[in-house]
DNA sequence: GATGAATGAGTGTTCATTCAT
DNA sequence: GATGAATGAACACTCATTCAT
C-alpha cells in the first residue's frame, strides 16, 4: 500500500486536459486548436504536449475513451434479450448526440483514431447483439461491424432532426433492424453460429 | 455594343473550378487547400476568390449544386408511389456514398453550408414522400426534413459497410419508415434489388 | 528580345532574400529563424516559404550560390599552374573567412546541403589541382576531394586566427600540399599573391 | 557534524551527467537536448540544471573538461623535441576525430566556451612547441595560440577525409609547419600579398 | 538534493485572402 | 478580368528553464 500520489498535480492536470479536449472536440469538433485546449484547460501549450506528444494522440485519448466508456457500459447489461440491445443503442445515440467528436470517429471521418476502442466497443455489441438475435428480436443477418455502422448513421441522423423529434432515427434504426414481419416473433428460431 | 464575347471564358472558369472544386471535394474532403483546386482548375489562386469571394462561398456552391442536382432528380419521379420514394433514396445513397463533402454536407458536418438548397431538396423529397405515404407506404409521422436527417444517416452507415454489404444501410432505414406491421398496410412490401 | 518582366518584384523578393539570408547565415549561422530572415529581407514569412519551400531549400540556395560562385571563379584561371592552383586556394579562403555558413558547408557541419555544387567546386579545383601536380609544385597523391577537405581546415584556422595573423593556416597548408623536399622541384617558388 | 556521506550522489550525478554529455555532445553535437542528455544520465531534468545552471554552461564544462584533459596529456610529454609536439598533435587529432563538440570547440563555432581551458591547452602546447622550435623542427615564427588554430584546421579537415585517407589533414600540417627546407632557418620568405 | 511536470516563447510551415502587375 | 506573388495570422510542436513535490 502506501502509494503516495506519484504526481499528484500531473494526473489532475492529465484529467484536465482530457476534460478539456473531450468539451471543446465535442462542441467545436477535433480541427479546434491544442492552444484553445490548453488554455481551458488551465494549462500551457507544452503540458499538453508532455501527456499526449500528438494531437493526433490527444484525440484519440479522448475518442478512446468515450468508445471505451461505451463498451464498458455494453458489459452491463445482459438480463433482457432484445430490450438490452435497444436500450444500449439508445444510451449510445444519446452519449453522442452533440458530441462532434464522438460522432466524427463512429461515422469513420477520423482515419483511424481509436481503432483499439472501435473494436472493443464492435466486441461489446456482439454479444448484446447475438442475445437479441437468437431471442429472434433483431434480423439475424446483421454482424456488430455493421451495427456499429447503423449506429453511425443514427447519430447522424439525430444529430440533424430538430429536439422535438430526437429519438426518431433510432427508433427507425430500431425497427429496421427487427425481422421482417413475415416471421411473426414468439419463439426464437435457429441461432446463428 | 459589340460585346463580342462578353465574359465567355468568366463563365468558363466558373465552370471549370465548379468541377474541380467538386472532384477535390469530393475526394480529399473540404479541408483541401484553395490553391490545389485552383491547380486543378487551371486557374489563378485569385480567379478562384473572385468567383467566390471566400472559401466557404465555394463549399457552399458546390455543395448547393449537388444538392439542386439531387433535388432536379427527385422532380422526375412521380409514377409509383412507394418506388419512386425508395429508389431516390437509393440515388441519393449511391450518389453520396465517396463524395466526402456531400456526405458532409448532408450529416451536419458543414455548418449552414447550402442551406438553400437543403430546402430545396427537402421540397423535392416531400412529394414524393407525401406521395409514397399517402399510398400507405411509409409512415405518416415523418416529415421531408426528417427523412432529409435520415438521409445522412444511411449514408453516414453506408460509408463505414464494406463494399459487399453496401445497401445494408439503406434497406434497414426502408424497412424502418415502414408503417408498423401491426398496422399492415394492405401489400405492400416493396422489395429492393 | 521582349521578354517582359515576367514577375518583376517577386525576382526582386527572391534576390532580396537570398542577400538577406546570405548575411544572416555569414553573420549568425544557420540557426536564425526564418523570420528573422524575411524581416531583413523586408518580406512576409510567407514570401520566403514561396520562394524556398523548406529552411533547407534556402540554406542549400544559399550555400550552394557561394559554391558556384566559387566554382566560376576557379574556372577563370589557367595559366601559371602553380600560382593559379595556390591563388584560388587564398581566394577561397577570403570568401570563406567571416561567413559562418560557407565555412559550415566547407565543414561539413551542413549535412548534405549544396551536394551538387560541392561536387562542381571539387571538379573545378580538379583541373587547377592536376595542371599544379603536373607542373611539380603540388604533392601529387592528393585529390581535388583532398583539398577541399584541406580548404576546409584551412577555413577553420584562419577564423581562429588573429587578423594580423591572417594568411598562416593557408600558408601552412600550401607549404604541406609542395612535394617533400627529398625530392627538390628545381624551380618553383610560387610566390603567392 | 557527521556528515556521513556529504553528497556522495550529488559527485556521482555530476559525474555521469558529464559523461552522458559529452557522449552526447561528441555524437550528436550540441544541439542535443538536455532531457536526452539527462535521460542518458539517468537523472532528471532539474538535476542537470542545478549542477549546470544553463546548457552553455554544461557544454563549456564538457569542452573544458576534454581540453583540461589534452592540456594534461600535453604535458605528460618532453623528452623528444620534434617528436613529442607532432606525436602530441596526432593524438590530438584522433582524440578530436568523431568527436563534434570538441571539434566545435576548436573551430571556434561555439563561442567562447571553455576559454579558460584553451589558454590551459594553449600554454601546454607551448612548451612542446617551443621546444620543438628551438630544436629546430618547427618554425619559429607560430604561436602556441596559432597552432591552436591550425589544430581546428587539421580536424575539420580530417573530419571531411574519408577513412582510408585519415592522418592526410595532420601529414599536411605538419609537413606545413617545419622550417622551409631551402632556408635553414633565419628569415623567412613566403610574403602573400 | 533529486525529480520530472509545467511553462511559454519560439520555430518551421500552411493557407485563405489581398493586391500589384 | 486573370494572374500568381505577397501577406501574416495560425498551427503543431520543441526545449531551455523553473518550480512544486
Amino acid at each position: 500500500m502506501g502509494t503516495r500520489a506519484p504526481r499528484a498535480d500531473a494526473l489532475r492536470n492529465r484529467a484536465r486536459i482530457l476534460t478539456a479536449a473531450r468539451e471543446a472536440f465535442a462542441r467545436d469538433g477535433v480541427d479546434i486548436p491544442l492552444d484553445t485546449i490548453a488554455e481551458r484547460a488551465g494549462v500551457g501549450a507544452g503540458t499538453v504536449h508532455r501527456h499526449f506528444p500528438t494531437k493526433e494522440a490527444l484525440v484519440t485519448a479522448v475518442i478512446a475513451d468515450r468508445l471505451d466508456h461505451l463498451a464498458d457500459r455494453a458489459a452491463k447489461f445482459g438480463d433482457n434479450p432484445a430490450e438490452d440491445f435497444f436500450t444500449f443503442l439508445a444510451e449510445l445515440t444519446d452519449s453522442a448526440r452533440d458530441n462532434l467528436a464522438l460522432a466524427s470517429a463512429l461515422n469513420g471521418t477520423l482515419g483511424t483514431e481509436g481503432e483499439a476502442s472501435t473494436a472493443r466497443l464492435a466486441e461489446a455489441l456482439q454479444s448484446l447483439l447475438s442475445t437479441a438475435q437468437r431471442s429472434g428480436d433483431v434480423r439475424r443477418d446483421v454482424t456488430a461491424l455493421e451495427v456499429h455502422a447503423i449506429l453511425a448513421g443514427v447519430l447522424a441522423t439525430e444529430s440533424r432532426l430538430p429536439p422535438t423529434r430526437r429519438g426518431l432515427g433510432l427508433e427507425i434504426a430500431i425497427a429496421g433492424l427487427r425481422p421482417t414481419s413475415a416471421q411473426p416473433r414468439g419463439d426464437s428460431d435457429a441461432k446463428r453460429g
